[in-house]
DNA sequence: TAGCCTCGAGTTCA
DNA sequence: CTCGAGGCTA
């Protein structure tokens, strides 16, 4: 939101936020509702928090954000915690880790060290850091060594006795072992590990039933269940993390833990300083995605007990023990603007501009719509609060247009009637694409040179560059690369002798290209790398390309006739043809297309390659898949022979899983490729 | 002619 | 990565 709007507007807004809030809630308790996830509430609940830090004029001591948590059901019986069961304050980033270790070292200096003034940092702090379950915080109380009773959260004060339900979770120990005192409790999360969520939702899926949205909410859903039989075919598990012992550190309690027999997660680490936390924080980001167990942090504590003590807490949560919380999959935010991109084939493509917003651990500020149609789909209209996630963890997407918060001020979008580069006139060709009309569109030739180079592979010259000369009138189409010379390019600014020179060198040493990457580097409507390919496969040169006859294309394999007429035309179109020849005056060279290498041992396979191959790139790993008669997918289906899986692999890895495709690491792959 | 599969084109952030 | 559309196949 931005400052300047009116205190009226921040109200309103905040409003919306608490009726969608409350909503929410209700339709997580009550009605198992999926499809708005616990994301998409936390983000609401942090711009709420957040507006009401600004305009605390706006608080409202009985809004349903003062409440600390929900109240215990009435179906289980409802038990006394020992000792409150305290939540934890939440960090977000390593800036907010900081600010709390300032906060307990002053704390910490002005009661330990008598006559030193309050504010002088303490002798170091050791942490310790575990990995945060995505469960439920659950109390286990032992006497004489039985397991006697169990209990949730609740309110921290009161919990709900779910004792049945947790004997029917394997790890919990029912007895436990050698001397252990009288009375003890032990804490911990019941989750549910994700092997298991994926099969029982692969099961619900088959049978039509709704999907759970995560992890949480089964294990939460099984707790409550009034039969325990139901809880035993759930196959909850049960994470211990605390006990009531003394000990002088945290980190015993872990290992006293292990030896009574519970499971305590063996990722954890005792970290010497702040340094060592955040390292461990890094580390587990990574392995996060692959971990067995659903997490959205890590817990850092003050290893020293006897520091915990003096610290003790505020409200619901310890000062001793912060949450560092890994930013969520998915998130809301405002979206301002819609913007319209001018493609290489004049195509607009609407982009929805909005507040920098972090998810999946970047900072998003736009997305693409892809047209109007999808836009008409979403239904949104500019000024909408939306749903945004990161398509396979990458690319940012709007999921769905949160409609209850709107205010009536939001606008609806109308693709432009002219082009916004050159007000050209738009056409809707097909069905949903608009396109500028104009053929000397600015933005249209930018495009054109950009893919161009990459046909050619210039490296030096990306799309700054390129934008650079062109205004600056070095060049005014893509021939004119190849007569550019050193002395003009040094003469710009930011451009020195060497720059120019490594520049000149690269456009001299690409000035050769094979067939197929020319046909593609023309551009050619619905012709692609692919279909150069083919094209150059069949025809050979570009001079008996230029000539062949519709029908003669049609034959080819995988080209029918859009994409013949397509390059007809393209070769009756005298600029075109005046453009190759300028092409060839400026010394580029035609390769003629080589014959099929001798090696033809990859034909009839199809290769997907996913993640990042060591020891060559995926354009040459694709290179030499052809060059031996195999064919290269960009996506998994039932038709790919092999994945070839890289270090840090996508989404296709599980989908060539799912779908049983045979998956090669490296090596394998390297072995194959050999002959 | 419907329903796959593939290709083309446009896209984001660090 | 995603959407639309071209090409192939049943």
């Amino acid at each position: 939101m931005n400052k300047s709007d009116i205190p009226e507007k921040i109200g309103q807004r905040i409003k919306k936020l608490r009726k969608e809030i409350a909503r929410l809630r209700t339709a997580y308790h009550v009605g198992n509702e999926p499809g708005v996830t616990d994301d998409v509430y936390e983000s609401l609940t942090r711009e709420l928090r957040a507006l009401l830090e600004e305009y605390p004029t706006f608080r409202d001591p009985n809004a349903p954000e003062e409440r600390v948590a929900g109240r215990p059901l009435d179906k289980f019986q409802k038990v006394m915690h020992h000792s409150r069961m305290l939540s934890l304050n939440d960090v977000f980033d390593e800036e907010e880790l900081r600010d709390w270790e300032k906060r307990i070292k002053k704390l910490l200096s002005s009661f330990l060290v008598v006559g030193v003034p309050s504010g002088t940092p303490t002798t170091k702090l050791s942490y310790f850091c575990e990995v945060k379950f995505d469960g439920l915080a659950v109390s286990l109380i032992y006497e004489k060594g039985k397991f006697a009773r169990g209990a949730t959260r609740g309110d921290g004060f009161v919990g709900e006795d779910i004792t049945q339900n947790l004997k029917m979770i394997d790890s919990i120990p029912l007895s436990l072992p050698g001397l252990v005192p009288e009375f003890l409790e032990v804490r911990g999360e019941a989750l549910l590990p994700k092997d298991i969520f994926n099969k029982l939702n692969k099961k619900n899926a088959k049978e039509g039933k709704t999907l759970f949205a995560n992890t949480r909410n089964v294990a939460a859903g099984s707790l409550r269940q009034l039969d325990p039989r139901l809880v035993k075919e759930r196959h909850l598990d049960f994470m211990a993390y605390d006990i009531s012992v003394t000990a002088d550190k945290h980190s015993q309690k872990h290992q006293m833990l292990r030896d009574l027999g519970f499971k305590v997660e063996k990722l954890e680490a005792k970290c010497k300083n702040l340094e060592e936390a955040t390292s461990f924080i890094k580390k587990f980001e990574i392995i996060r995605p692959n971990f067995p167990y659903g997490s959205d942090g890590i817990v850092i504590s003050v290893d020293d007990i006897e520091k915990q003590e003096i610290l003790g807490a505020v409200g619901k949560a310890p000062r001793y023990m912060v949450a560092f919380k890994y930013p969520a999959e998915r998130a809301t935010t405002v979206v301002k603007e819609i913007r319209v991109n001018v493609g290489r084939t004049g195509a607009l493509t609407p982009l929805a501009v909005f507040e920098p917003t972090l998810v999946s651990g970047s900072t998003v500020s736009k997305a693409t719509l892809h047209n109007m149609d999808q836009i008409e789909r979403l239904g949104l209209q500019i000024g909408d609060t939306v749903v945004i996630e990161k398509a396979g963890d990458v690319i940012p997407k709007v999921v769905e247009v949160l409609t209850r918060l709107r205010t009536g001020q939001e606008v609806k979008f109308q693709m432009p009637k002219a082009c916004p580069t050159c007000g050209g006139k738009v056409e809707k060709k097909e069905l949903v694409a608009h396109y500028c009309a104009n053929p000397k569109c600015p933005a249209k030739n930018e495009r054109f040179l950009e893919h161009f180079v990459s046909a050619f592979e210039i490296y030096e010259l990306g799309p700054k560059i390129l934008r650079r000369f062109k205004d600056e009138g070095l060049i005014t189409d893509a021939a004119d690369i190849f007569t550019l010379n050193g002395s003009d390019i040094a003469v710009l600014p930011r451009f020195g002798e060497k720059s120019s020179q490594n520049i000149i060198a690269e456009i001299q040493k690409k000035k050769k290209i094979p067939l197929h990457k020319f046909i593609w580097a023309l551009g050619i409507l619905h012709v692609g790398e692919e279909t150069a390919r083919d094209l150059a496969a069949r025809f050979g040169s570009l001079d008996k390309l230029s000539v062949a006859s519709i029908e003669v294309m049609n034959e080819v394999e995988n080209i029918g006739p859009a994409v013949s007429a397509s390059v007809y035309n393209f070769f009756r179109d005298r600029n075109n043809l005046n453009f190759i020849e300028k092409l060839k005056r400026n010394g580029v060279v035609i390769e003629h297309h080589k014959r099929e290498s001798k090696s033809r041992k990859l034909a009839g396979l199809t290769f997907v390659l996913t993640g990042t191959l060591s020891r060559m790139s995926r354009e040459i790993a694709k290179e030499r898949i052809i060059a031996q008669g195999g064919k290269v997918a960009g996506s998994v289906s039932s038709n790919t022979s092999y994945v070839v899986a890289g270090a840090d692999p996508g989404s296709k890895l599980a989908q060539a899983e799912k779908l049983g495709v045979k998956i090669l690491n490296e090596n394998e792959f390297l072995k194959m490729l050999t002959p």
